[in-house]
This record gives structure tokens, C-alpha cells and sequence, in this order.
DNA sequence: ATTAGCACTCGCAAGCTTAGAGTGCTAACA
DNA sequence: TGTTAGCACTCTAAGCTTGCGAGTGCTAAT
């Protein structure tokens, strides 16, 4: 036989039923399915015995496995794959769904951060699994205009606004004394040569001498220098929100603490979770992974649903839900693309 | 005998010494600790019936229990707390762990946020337990200054500086449009109003428009009415940060999902830990609540350290340690007061 | 006041048994 | 050729018994 053929072209329909079924069936009960209860539930006009036929032959392509050797079947991996690429169908959302959704953001003022914060509280609530977001770090952003604000004779704020609409504040010690006159001047400067660049150039400028040399006033450069390299220099602005992680605690298959503390372990390292989220190149506007498929330490039993978002054609984050494997992918696709599309809309709204 | 006497007055030097060698031993071992393992462990020149004796005390006392008859002790929420409050010896932190402290503070440019959430993680990995801070309202915050930056005819962005140096930035739509000179004269006659006033008053204005129409001109009063109510009503600004949770996973008594479950529902509701952790009236700078004592769901198996810290006078957060109620108290109390000094100080210098 | 001695309690792990769920295979059948 | 009844086989999970060891409380002797 050799290597198992791995298209679903290989799969006649009574193939393709089985392993729905017992898709269906294991993502309730997260227990092996039996021939039996696929008979039973699903009301097929077919004996036990034909269905373990079936069930033999899935088993040989490698989309269900046994825990031992005389239990049911649960679907592997490659079994979830097939099913999430070929078989799945989109799933609408109920109209009371997609209100509750945009009625959480409506109803406070939110301003950037919080609203992606909120957003992994609707993913958690809605999917009833672990709600994520991630808002995108500076470096993608569009500098649109930038303010300086003295607060001392040593210190500024520094205040960015990017081309999507998002504002960020830094204090910086300038470590020279400038006069209010100084920074005006430096302000505008700053204004006329960076704005339209991304803060990823200025920040490649900032560490750059000659660069800045060339570009501003001898006399200004050592400021300015402190200035930019200060504020562009953090990679911070990018955020990972969880939540919703205590519904794992209901999940039977994650009822040992051996399971779930793989997990939590990894959720907790941000870091982590932000690398996990952060677009990748082929770039799928939505994207399943599954189980081992995320090669992150502690996801093995999981799957994550995620979806980039934009704000006027700017990559601004990434949205998700974590899950078991056997998780309701096809609700659970809907509910990312449909909260993707509506946050996007909601930023533009509200920037 | 009717009620048990709680005061230590009643505790010769025998009971003292056993109930903190029980206390010890359990802490390392979260078993119940016998009166053999005592005689061994401590040397104590007495035979194990001898120091049943005593435990028999002990436990009518109310400071020891027994999970079953014919099992050793395990200290009472109550044995705790005499143990804190009166047997316990302040511990030196080490040097090293002084220098840990403060270099994982000197090891980067943080803001004042950013300060408070590494604290979190400088409490967790040095206690092995999980580290939390909270950041107050801005409302306990006294205005130094404002600054309005104009963002299109629409919206601005305002920028508040308190006293303690904390700044906060929020885009305001104004309903009607300004030019930059209405914006000038407003934010001139905003900062000779406000400054000086508590966040919290200037909401309670802001809230008020008898009040604001004889403090600002006629003309300007609706949009600055807008202004502040927007700027000012938010209860955001409050942040709990937490760190170290799956240091619970190796905790013996947390090794049933039952058990860990409650605690991390818990943590998971942030506007609840906040509460936890919100200083109380009575206002001792260092408080110790063990199980019970914090009137929360799901800390019932669990002890809180926690320290409140100041800037410049101001009192800016709590900082905190929560561990398992046998946790190491000595040690976690050095740690988290010598913590808070710290970063009183930290924020002091960089803000 | 201290302690040895002893009877008693209880938890826990090991081993055994049984019930039942489910399989794979084979031979018969449409 | 596809379907199915029948059956032997496998493995799990739950319940039961058993024995061991750890620990206590009490009592009587020191």
C-alpha cells in the first residue's frame, strides 16, 4: 500500500459521512466513537459491522486513531485537517450572535488597546473556549504627526500619531537642558522629516548618526538623536489579551492538571503567545491551526482560529480563539471572520 | 472549658516552639505533620507522646487540625495568623536577591505602567508563588497639567499629567468643530481651572453643568462639557497585572483541577483581584490575609502579602504576593516590603 | 511532668474480579 | 461485490478485599 493517499478524492461519501459523524459526534462527548452510535445517532440504514468497515479503512488513511486496541475511534489530526480544508461548512451566525457582538463594543468608549482588549472577552463569551488579540507592535505603523510636550526642563512627552489612527505617549529624558523654543523647533523638524515614514525606518534612522546628521541641524542632532532613539527604540506597543482561559476547566479532556498545565505555562509566557498570533508570511486572511500544527510547547492538544485585522489597510493585530482539537470549527471560523470584519469597521469608526 | 483563649499569652514556650515547628514542617512538605517527624526534624530533648500532649493543646486552641483521626496536624487558618502576627522573624533578603530586585527594574526604560506589570514579575519569580500589582485610578491622581492636541476638526487628543508623573493620553470627539484657536483658549483656561484638583473632583465638574457654566465662559462651555465628561468619566486607569500563575501547577495541594480551578476563576476577573488588592480603610502599609480572611471566591486556599506604595506622597498602587496558605510567610513579607521601597523609589527617579 | 506500651483508626496501594463496551474476523447472504 | 450476523477476543473501569504502615489517644508506670 505505501504511504496513505492524503486527498479527500480518495474518499467516497460513505467515507466522507463516517468521519463527519464521528467528528460530530466526539467534539460532544470527547469519548472514542463506536460503529454502534454512529449507527443510532445518525440514523444510518447500514449495520455496526459495515460502519467498522468504514471506520477500518479511515483509520488506514490515518484520519482516526484508537486509544487501545478494542475502543472506538477518535479523529486524528490529519482526520481534523481534511475535515476543517474540505468538508466543513460555514456557519452563519444568529442574528442574536452578531448583536451581542457589536453591542460589547458599543456600549463604552474605548480607545485603541481597550478595544482589543475587549475583543478577546467577546471571542471568550461568544465561543464559550479562550478569547486572544493581539495588537500589532509601532513598527508597522504609519507616522502621521508627532507631538512634544515639555514637562520639565529634562524631560518630554512625546505623543505619536500613526496613519490608522492609533496614539501613543512616551516620556523621554533628554538629558540636555532645552528651552520651549528648542522644542517647538525640534517638533517641527521632526514633523516635516518623519512624518509619512514608518516608525520601523525612524527607528532604523534614530540609531543611525550620520542619518540624523544629515537630515537635521548640526546643532540639534544630539537632542534629536536622544529624542528619537528613546522613543522609537521600544519594541513595545504590541499587546497579547487572553481571556476566558477558565473555561478549559470544564473541557473533559483536560480534567488532569497534567494536561491543562502545559497550557496555562504557555499562555502565560506573552511573548509566546504574541509569535503564535503575528502574521505569517503566506498570510491567509483566516487561519486554523491545529494541535501540533502550532509548534508551541503546550499547544499540542489545542487549536487556535485566528484572523488578521486592518484599520484602513494597515495590519494593526490579530484576533483568535483557542480550543481543544475537537473544537466547533465551522461556528467557530464564523465567529473570527465575522469579529474581524467588525472590529476592523469598529477602529475606523472610532479612530 | 467554653472558648478557646486567642491570645499567645496563653502559649508557653513548648506550644510556641511546636506550632512553629509545624508550621515549618508543613510548609516544605504539605503534609500532615506527625509528632514523630517533629521529635526527629527539631531534636527536641522530649518523646513523641510528650509532643502529642502538646498538639492536643494546640489543637484545642483551635491552631491545628487533623484531616482524620488517626493522621498528624496541619495548622488552622488561625495558627497562621498567630504565627504572623506574633511568632514570625523578619528575614533578611540576600544580597543577591536585592541586586535581582533592582536590576531587573534598571534593566530597561519603563514607563510607569510597564513598571508596575514588571513588578509583577520581578514578585513571582523571586517568591516562586504568583505576583500581582495593581496600578490605582487615576482618580486618587492630583492634575499638574493638560495639553490638547488637535487631530482633525472632529477629535482631539488630550493629554494628562499628574503630580506623580503619571501620563495619559485619550482621544475625545467634540461633536462640534473647533479651530486650533478655540482649542489654545480652551486648553489655556482647562489647566487654569483644573490643575491642582484630584482627578475624582474634576469628574464630579465635569458631571455638573451649573458648575462648569460659572467656571467657563458661556461659549466655550459645551464643548468643554464634552471635553471633561469624556476624558473624565472613565474608571479606566485602574490595571491589575499578574504574574507567576502556573507557579501553582507544582504546588502539592493544587494538584487536583478541582482544587486549582476556583483559584483561577478567580484571577481571571481582574475588577475583582483589583478589589482584593485596593487598600482598606484601616491602611497598614504591609497587610497579610490568609484563606478565609480575603472575602474572595476561590482564594479560600490561599494567602495574600500585600503593600501598598507611594509616590511623591501619593499613593499609586498596591504590589502583592499570593501563595498558598502554607506559603513561606517570613520570607514573602521581606520580600514584598523591601519590593515596594523599591519601587516607590524607581518611579520616584523616572517619572 | 514525662514516657513506654498498646489498642485502635484510617488511608492507601495492590491485587483480584466482573461487567460491558467495542473491536476484528469469518462465513453466509442478497 | 457489498452487507451483515455471529462470535471470540481485548481492554477499561469500577468495585471489592486485603494488608501494611503511619499515627493517634489513653493508661499506667517512672
Amino acid at each position: 500500500m505505501g504511504a496513505a493517499p492524503l486527498t479527500t478524492a480518495t474518499l467516497n461519501q460513505r467515507n466522507r459521512d463516517v468521519l463527519e459523524a464521528i467528528i460530530n459526534c466526539y467534539n460532544r462527548t470527547a469519548k472514542p466513537v463506536s460503529s454502534q452510535t454512529i449507527v443510532r445517532q445518525y440514523g444510518m440504514r447500514l449495520s455496526p459491522a459495515t460502519i467498522r468497515h468504514t471506520m477500518a479503512q479511515l483509520g488506514e488513511f490515518g484520519y482516526l486513531s484508537q486509544p487501545h486496541t478494542s475502543a472506538g475511534r477518535i479523529p486524528t489530526e490529519l482526520g481534523y485537517r481534511v475535515y476543517v480544508d474540505n468538508m466543513m461548512t460555514a456557519q452563519r451566525l444568529t442574528d442574536k450572535e452578531r448583536r451581542f457582538i457589536r453591542q460589547r463594543y458599543d456600549s463604552s468608549e474605548l480607545d485603541f488597546e481597550e478595544t482589543i482588549e475587549q475583543t478577546s472577552k467577546i471571542l471568550s463569551h461568544i465561543s464559550h473556549y479562550i478569547g486572544v488579540a493581539l495588537s500589532l507592535q509601532l513598527h508597522q505603523g504609519i507616522l502621521r504627526r508627532l507631538e512634544l510636550i515639555p514637562l520639565d526642563t529634562q524631560k518630554v512627552i512625546v505623543v505619536l500619531i500613526t496613519n490608522s489612527g492609533l496614539v501613543k505617549n512616551q516620556v523621554v529624558s533628554t538629558q540636555a537642558s532645552l528651552s520651549n523654543a528648542d522644542i517647538y523647533r525640534i517638533s517641527r523638524i521632526l514633523n516635516e522629516k518623519l512624518a509619512g515614514l514608518s516608525l520601523g525606518e525612524i527607528q532604523q534612522i534614530s540609531q543611525n548618526r550620520k542619518k540624523l546628521k544629515a537630515i537635521f541641524d548640526r546643532d540639534l542632532s544630539d537632542p534629536v538623536a536622544i529624542l528619537t532613539r528613546n522613543t522609537f527604540s521600544m519594541d513595545r506597543g504590541s499587546h497579547v489579551y487572553l481571556d476566558g482561559t477558565s473555561n478549559f476547566f470544564g473541557q473533559p479532556e483536560f480534567l488532569e492538571v497534567e494536561q491543562i498545565e502545559p497550557l496555562f505555562r504557555f499562555l502565560e509566557q506573552k511573548d509566546r503567545v504574541a509569535d503564535l498570533l503575528s502574521p505569517k508570511e503566506e498570510n491567509p486572511e483566516i487561519q486554523v491551526l491545529i494541535g501540533s500544527e502550532n509548534r508551541c510547547e503546550g499547544m499540542e492538544m489545542c487549536s487556535v482560529v485566528q484572523s488578521t485585522f486592518r484599520v484602513r489597510g494597515d495590519l494593526v493585530g490579530t484576533i483568535g480563539v483557542i480550543g481543544p482539537k475537537r473544537m466547533e470549527y465551522s461556528r467557530v471560523v464564523s465567529i473570527v471572520r465575522f469579529t474581524s470584519r467588525v472590529i476592523g469597521k469598529y477602529l475606523r469608526k472610532a479612530l
